[in-house]
DNA sequence: ACGCTGACGTAAC
DNA sequence: AGTTACGCCAGCG
């Protein structure tokens, strides 16, 4: 807690993630209106391993790489996790990441 | 108090 | 089309 309310933002979309999707860091800063601060938004989740209920592992870069595998307790855990879900991982990159995707901008924003 | 770094992304060369 | 540079915000040395 006492998070920034940047941080409490981006905890909040990627709690809001759909079980078997994902979506990547720009977006959760573009619906934040901060397209630009997307490396703030993975510096975020950086700090979301504190909080229980943030399913970091589906969110990944703009390439839908697993960019941030190595900060999980392990660097198979994100993968494991995201093939748990139904999300295929091959070579570190979500397959069908396009279709997989989730934009927030596209379906929270009214 | 100042500066570098970092789970990214876009623009420029 | 591949590589380099910059912006953004927060944490840490």
């Amino acid at each position: 807690m006492q998070q920034s309310d940047f941080f409490q933002s981006v905890f909040q979309v990627v709690k809001l993630i759909p079980k078997g999707r994902v979506t990547s860091y720009g977006a959760i800063a573009a619906y934040l209106g901060t397209k630009k601060s997307s490396r703030t938004v993975g510096y975020a989740m950086n700090a979301s391993h504190a909080i229980p209920g943030i399913p970091a592992h589906r969110v990944v870069n703009r390439n839908g790489m697993l960019t941030g595998k190595m900060h999980f307790d392990t660097p198979y855990r994100m993968q494991e996790l995201l093939e748990l879900e139904g999300i295929k991982v091959e070579k570190d990159v979500v397959v069908e990441f396009k279709e997989l995707f989730w934009d927030p901008t596209l379906e929270l924003e009214l």
